[in-house]
DNA sequence: TCCCGGTTCCAACAAAAGTTAAGGACGCCA
DNA sequence: TGGCGTCCTTAACTTTTGTTGGAACCGGGA
């Protein structure tokens, strides 16, 4: 699998990329970011394609990336799995399982990933101590909801080609906040199979889809890297409108 | 559009389906119930087919379904509607925006509705006042966001006549928790446009699939009211494991 | 009562996506 | 350096779903 730029995370950029993230969508105290960087956080490397928390267990931690991406997904009887997002360093993607007890869906790791691991009952005493980092996650969480609101539009009611311009731009507007744009290119580190799964689509679709953006010119996709080749073609074809990932307090 | 029986309803029943769903999802105190049994509510009725929120406004008040069925839903710009889940007595469907303060998505009434309003403000001083009705509260958002992951793998992944009987059956095991099955009957008041729009086919599409669970003795839709014909078949078609609606303090 | 608008239902055809199968590229490791 | 496994790519064919257009049904209001 692709290879994330994976170097040693050292100890006080691990909170850094959670921090910057919260501060552009909620706006965020002093106090707050002490307490947060007070945080005691268990690091461990995963190599890729490795299961985080399964669905069906009992988490007892959340999982914070430092390094690396991470996706969440489920997988029916019949064997089909789908995706249903894509987390990037700074993010939290298992802060629901503080009160949904047993795990509804997997989280694994897409590349090589360092994890900071904390525990429920830290966050829960953290919550007691101050409420207002409770709102600022408790709202974190809303979000992630508000991106899986736009994740059902994009595959319920988008042709295949605009739903993969859409999650690339997506992740691109994540990726940007926490800068990991690299001029008009970013990391999507997703096999075609995967990208399948992601949009709803057969693995054969998707190639089918990614040729097609890049003979039209619009983006390209290679080696789990995405480049942009025309703006704004790309926005038309994405049919893309970021109020959803409020990234902003105001919103 | 269809008629729910909607009858006046007596103030002391507006909060009794909430409790009760809380009830079964959360565990809850006295002392909690207490406090949300003296939350101040202003009651409004809404016919059919009605915005109650739209995408783009600030909200400055949650509402609680008293009586009636709501949905909400995301318009693209090219027109095309997805439905985002359908919201029965008891729920609070935009409890996010306490949080989320521009709306990212529409709410409107499929049946005429009597819903109640409660300030935002009312239920911040509740949260400072009470921490385990804001834990409580937060967890409800938490199962609303499993249920859109669900949404997601239904739309993204099941055949078409699954995502029906799907759909079906995660709408009767929540009106089962407030007792509004009758028999093996139920109400699901959306016309086949609308049916369309929730599984990501068009209304066409929804005629047929309709028919096949008909023709197959599996289910029956009429008027608003399915009616299951064959338990077995029709759980094996839906393929359907409700854990993800957390019905349980435990889960 | 009859008409009207919104549903429901259906058929014929078109387009999108799934299936199967197979060859080629590429990195990794022995 | 050669072989192996994974991923990418493509073609041919099948199935599902969308599109268009029209008929039948049904309830409510004039």
């Amino acid at each position: 699998m692709y290879r994330s730029e994976l170097t040693r995370v050292p100890s006080d950029t691990i909170r850094a990329a959670l921090v910057r993230r919260l501060r552009t969508s909620s706006g965020i105290s002093d106090d707050d970011v002490k307490e947060i960087e007070a945080l005691p956080i268990a690091v461990r490397q995963y190599p890729a394609e490795t299961p985080v928390v399964r669905d069906g267990e009992r988490a007892t931690d959340c999982c914070l990336i430092a390094d690396g991406f991470c996706a969440r997904s489920k997988t029916i009887p019949s064997g089909k799995r789908q995706i249903l997002s894509i987390h990037i360093p700074g993010e939290i993607p298992d802060l629901m399982s503080l009160f949904l007890h047993v795990m509804d869906h997997d989280l694994s790791t897409l590349t090589p990933c360092t994890l900071g691991f904390i525990k429920h009952e830290t966050l829960r005493k953290l919550h007691q101590r101050s409420p207002s980092v409770a709102e600022l996650f408790w709202r974190d969480t809303l979000i992630d909801s508000a991106m899986f609101r736009e994740w059902i539009v994009n595959v319920g009611q988008r042709p295949a080609p605009a739903r993969l311009a859409h999650v690339m731009i997506e992740l691109r507007e994540r990726l940007r906040v926490i800068e990991r744009l690299d001029g008009n290119s970013f990391e999507m580190p997703l096999t075609q199979e995967q990208i399948g799964e992601a949009l709803g689509i057969t693995a054969v679709h998707a190639n089918r889809v990614i040729k097609q953006l890049r003979q039209e010119g619009i983006a390209e996709l290679h080696r789990g890297r995405v480049t942009v080749l025309d703006e704004r073609k790309f926005l038309e074809l994405a049919d893309f409108d970021g109020r959803y990932l409020h990234q902003s307090p105001t919103l």
